[in-house]
DNA sequence: GGGCATGATTTTTT
DNA sequence: AAAAAATCATGCCC
């Protein structure tokens, strides 16, 4: 130790690294007696230098040669130095990084999706944040399975492979931390150096982690835009729901807005959502409307089709039916149902092109129900544009009386009456 | 492959 | 908020 500082003095001027004592009388006998130190720490380097050039086992020889060099003390010192002014400076450069914005982001995501996060719960996250995200109304949890067995598999990589740069990262820092804590016996490398080596290293690794986040995210972006996106996978309904929903859409054609309850019951029985329910009757409203003519074909089909129902079950029933529980009856048997078409022949009536009504009229007996209906604007009193019920409407109660309440929906037949007509 | 049918979504209207 | 209207995107038939 004492020898070491001595020999720090000494080297000083070493590479002028401290202040030039020029006007130090002593100065130049120092300089003449250390001329041989210089020499010897030259010749140290030197052979470090030289060392990557040797064999391993050379190598080691030559390191235990150089550790027992005796200016190997005073190299150490002079490195010492150096670091001392170097490290200020890097101390300078070196910032606390803040969070990465963009990893958060990668990492919210990942762990609203059920890929990152607590283990099992994360399938009812990620379900819980498709439907939010999505917002999209279907909800059938039956197609979501594939969805969850892709969405797994993707996670299940995705933890492999974090699993594996975790692994590789602690590897490499470990020996790196080996490197240089062998390293810091030939020169000095302070705790705090090995620490910002291992910052390094780290930063390096999650920036790949970052890349494996990204490419995750995008692996989860497509195969929900895939499975999710209600566009992409449209499929028809089935005859049978198809069919359900037409009787009711036909036999209700004066007001063919289901109640909230109608709605979940044909979406029961058609086995699709209640949004699904809402659509069809949307799509087929305004369908119906801009093409009547288009449509004449099957509304005759299901318009006989009840009436054929109806009759059987009127004549099995012996006309006691009950017009108060809609709901509960709402399989199509309502009777003929096609008494008062307010909506379409009003809606027909108010502009549009087509007018089926009105030409069909003279032969309406002889028509099929449907096509007969469709003339029964003329029994309407020409006001209300908007027949269908609204909560806040104060219209006549002739025209809304179908559907005021959302019990009346089969209650057709109680505006027959209310029509002034001829 | 073109064209229509159809379910879903988006925008506008009420 | 709900329905209408416009639009999109896919399915399906020829």
């Amino acid at each position: 130790m004492d020898d070491q500082t001595r020999m720090l003095g000494g080297l000083g001027g070493l590479g002028g690294l401290s202040q030039p004592d020029v006007g130090d009388p002593d100065s130049v006998r120092k300089q003449q007696s250390l001329g041989q130190p210089q020499q010897g720490i030259g010749d140290i380097l030197q052979q470090i230098m030289a060392i990557t050039d040797e064999s391993l086992d050379e190598a080691q020889a030559r390191k235990h040669a150089l550790n027992c060099h005796r200016m190997k003390p005073a190299l150490f010192s002079v490195l010492c130095e150096i670091k001392e002014k170097t490290v200020l400076s890097i101390r300078g450069v070196q910032e606390e990084d803040p969070p990465d914005p963009q990893i958060m982001r990668l990492d919210n995501m990942l762990l609203a999706e059920g890929v990152s996060g607590p283990e099992k719960g994360g399938g009812r996250a990620a379900a819980a944040a498709a439907a939010a995200a999505g917002g999209s109304p279907n909800d059938g949890s039956i197609e979501h399975s594939d969805y969850r067995a892709k969405l797994a598999q993707i996670r299940q990589i995705y933890h492999a492979e974090l699993e594996k740069y975790e692994q590789a990262c602690s590897e490499f820092t470990n020996h790196v931390m080996n490197l240089l804590r062998e390293q810091s016996r030939t020169r000095p490398i302070s705790p705090k150096e090995i620490e910002r080596m291992v910052g390094i290293i780290h930063r390096k690794f999650s920036s790949i982690q970052m890349q494996l986040k990204q490419s995750t995210c995008e692996a989860v972006m497509i195969l929900r835009s895939r499975f999710l996106d209600a566009r992409r996978k449209r499929r028809n309904f089935n005859k049978q729901a198809t069919e359900v929903l037409n009787e009711y859409f036909y036999s209700h054609l004066s007001n063919p807005y289901p109640s909230e309850e109608a709605k979940e019951e044909l979406a029961k029985k058609c086995s699709i959502t209640v949004s699904q329910v809402s659509n069809w009757f949307g799509n087929k409203r305004i369908r119906y409307k801009k093409n009547i003519g288009k449509f004449q074909e099957e509304a005759n089909l299901y318009a006989v089709r009840t009436a054929v129902d109806a009759a059987s079950v009127s004549a099995q029933a012996s006309q006691a039916n009950s017009p108060a529980t809609p709901n509960s009856g709402s399989s199509g048997s309502h009777g003929l149902s096609h008494t008062g078409d307010s909506y379409f022949s009003l809606t027909a009536l108010s502009g549009e092109p087509f007018s089926v009504g009105p030409s069909l009229q003279p032969q309406a007996d002889t028509q099929h129900p449907a096509t007969r209906l469709m003339a029964a604007f003329e029994e309407l009193p020409g006001g209300a544009p908007y027949p269908q019920p609204r909560p806040d409407d104060t219209n006549p109660p002739s025209i809304r009386s179908p559907a005021g309440a959302p019990s009346s929906v089969h209650s057709d037949a109680s505006n027959r009456g209310s029509s002034p007509a001829h």
